[in-house]
DNA sequence: CGTAGTCGGTTTGAAAACACAACCCACTTG
DNA sequence: CAAGTGGGTTGTGTTTTCAAACCGACTACG
């Protein structure tokens, strides 16, 4: 027989990447969003386009919804039809989509870019982090952990 | 007796995101990547701050090495004792972290964000995309997709 | 020496997520 | 009126994920 055991201690870190993570941190979440972006608003053509199976995107999309990342409107009355829109929460993850889109391009393909955007200053995007408060690129080294967390 | 049906048309999209994502998108992964780049190199630190069952953290792991994002290295010979570091491929995902702290502290988060930064300019670095090209801050409807792909 | 603890995992067995095809309903189109 | 179409749900297996226990090599304590 053995003795209760005191739980083991699990304290994750508390951490706005986490709680990020929980709410798009699956394998098809940031692909519906890409989608939305790519103005694909209709469940079909996003279960296309991602590759997702049908079941878990209704799934995801009722998710989604509940966490204030995209709306679901209807648009035809009769038939009854719906889409979906991103809402500002959704359009704010404009940052992780191209930084995401810049590792993967760098690191995880070897190859072309199928998917090249154009910014309004003429040349190709490719996105950068700088620091809001000085506008300054990101270089590796000029992050310091704040004591008083 | 069912014919035999062509194969649904299943056509995702060519993506450096979805390759990203098939690397570092899951629950995990990038969980993992920031705990290295909190300098928390071992198996067992790693597993209490993601909070990562230990199977499937030596899954990730194992999957990361394969993928060059982070690297095995000995640091004990008796008792064999290994702990992992990123590599440059994963040094290069703090951009998507960044983006992705902020996009949780203010979305998802309510409250104070219980981890800050600070940039060596002096004030608390917050992440914002700019154009590599010219270095200007990305704002809504600057990025038109590339015709040419 | 014996016992406990650490570290980096693997094994086990059950629950949840996933994949795929089929089905459904309210229409529209031919 | 039969054949789509759009937006899902249902059913059926397969794969992942999970929590907890276990393991092997070692160290530290008494």
């Amino acid at each position: 027989m053995r003795m209760p055991t005191a739980p083991a201690e699990k304290a994750p870190r508390d951490c706005t990447i986490a709680d990020a993570l929980e709410v798009v941190g699956d394998r098809w979440s940031l692909l519906v969003v890409r989608e939305l972006f790519y103005a694909q608003r209709r469940f079909t053509e996003i279960a296309r386009n991602t590759g997702a199976p049908r079941d878990i995107l209704a799934t995801r999309l009722r998710k989604l919804v509940e966490h204030g990342v995209i709306a679901r409107e209807q648009y035809s009355r009769r038939p009854q039809r719906y889409e979906y829109r991103l809402t500002e929460a959704g359009r704010a993850l404009s940052p992780v989509l191209l930084t995401l889109k810049r590792w993967g391009h760098e690191y995880v393909r070897d190859g072309e870019d199928p998917v090249r955007f154009d910014h309004s200053c003429g040349h190709e995007f490719m996105a950068e982090v700088h620091c809001t408060a000085c506008g300054d690129a990101l270089e590796p080294g000029q992050l310091t952990l704040d004591p008083k967390g």
